[in-house]
DNA sequence: TCCTCTTGGAGAGTGCCACTATCCAATGGT
DNA sequence: ACCATTGGATAGTGGCACTCTCCAAGAGGA
């Protein structure tokens, strides 16, 4: 299909097209001559997916490069590609070493950790982004003076965990290494709003139920 | 305090806290001279609040103001003033009413909150900015053609709900509304990232004992 | 008192970033 | 042959969160 017909299926304007082409999103189309090029379902898909990482999922476009970049080098292995794919997402701000704050909440996070039993992440420690978007959430709620005990953390992380069973469940219904990575970031990516709409979607509700409408 | 003690406490420019002045995000000091001007404590918690909505939850300013409002008022119930609060809280874009997965989408939703015996969500329907959030949430996964059926996102409902109950009870703890309506407006905004840097730990700890480091 | 420094306030300017409008030469359809 | 369309390159636009510059009115020290 021509570059305008992949406009109309799409919803994206001919001219963005050419603005995450020249960018490295999208793969250029197959040139059939010198002022038109083929493209395919397959140029489709990413399109959807490169929307659904900057609209939805609000990811700078070099941010998203980024990421694409790692789902589609098949040079690495399942692990360390997932690795990359997720480790180059958004996490948030980076702990401010110079705030106090911030050293009470790393051991905060310790404790937690040593609490959960997750060995990996005490390893992993703050090489993870996540590592280090969690200290930096706590040291904020910290310095502004809101709870969050270690006994409530863990509890949420227990329920997280839940959570990231069913995440990995779901990815593994998917045959190939591609589409197993491409899954987890778009669960990483999509999910994270879908997920935050049902715990607002459950706090009404409960709400409701304690104190009525 | 003066300004400038204030941006020194605070971490925040002066020029920035002029600007969040002029925006109507913090109340003016209480004027000592034509020259100068007095803040307090309250300021200081109220300027880190803000900095809290618009860096960690990247609030639009606009946005930030109207969430801050209806914190504010102490002329609505609590259940209003809680509600006027989270719903002007940003939820990603609306459902997209000509796309055909949005019509499907909604269906979907309707059949969740069915199965989980949500009245509330059901009878609020799409005037809850969490409700519509979620439509659109799920016609974005269903125009990828990722997998979102009702069983899956009931667990993932019935977890959240989990989450919910502790947001609540944590809101309880606090005496005052005022303290109680923030506090739900932190919770929603500060421990988003906070739960989402957990689920990302939790699938890399559970990918590892699955698969290896 | 006088001189300098700082303050609060207001408007214009900056930098970033995701687009988007304009051109252009080379087709392709009729 | 003729003209709309295409892909490509370049420059421009609009929104937004600051940030700079200026100003008049005190504050503060010698």
């Amino acid at each position: 299909m021509r570059l305008s017909e992949l406009s109309e299926k799409s919803g994206v304007k001919t001219a963005t097209i050419k603005y995450y082409l020249r960018e490295g999103l999208l793969r250029p189309g197959h040139r059939v001559s010198a002022t038109q090029a083929e493209y395919d379902e397959s140029h489709l898909r990413r399109l959807r997916l490169v929307r659904a990482l900057i609209q939805v999922g609000r990811l700078p476009v070099a941010t998203a490069r980024e990421v694409l970049s790692h789902v589609d080098d098949e040079s690495l292995g399942r692990t360390i590609r997932l690795g990359a794919a997720l480790w180059s997402l958004p996490h948030g701000p980076d702990p401010d070493e110079e705030a106090p704050e911030t050293a009470a909440a790393r051991e905060e996070v310790e404790r937690l950790l040593d609490r959960l039993g997750w060995a990996t992440s005490q390893e992993l420690g703050s090489l993870s982004p996540a590592h280090r978007a969690l200290v930096s959430s706590v040291a904020t709620l910290i310095r502004l003076g809101y709870p969050c005990d270690v006994e409530y953390l863990a509890e949420q992380a227990r329920l997280m965990h839940q959570v990231a069973v069913q995440d990995l469940d779901m990815m593994e219904t998917y045959p190939t290494e591609a589409e197993q990575v491409e899954t987890a970031v778009a669960s990483a990516v999509l999910y994270e709003p879908l997920l935050m709409s049902l715990r607002r979607m459950a706090q009404e509700e409960e709400s409701a139920r304690r104190y009525g409408i």
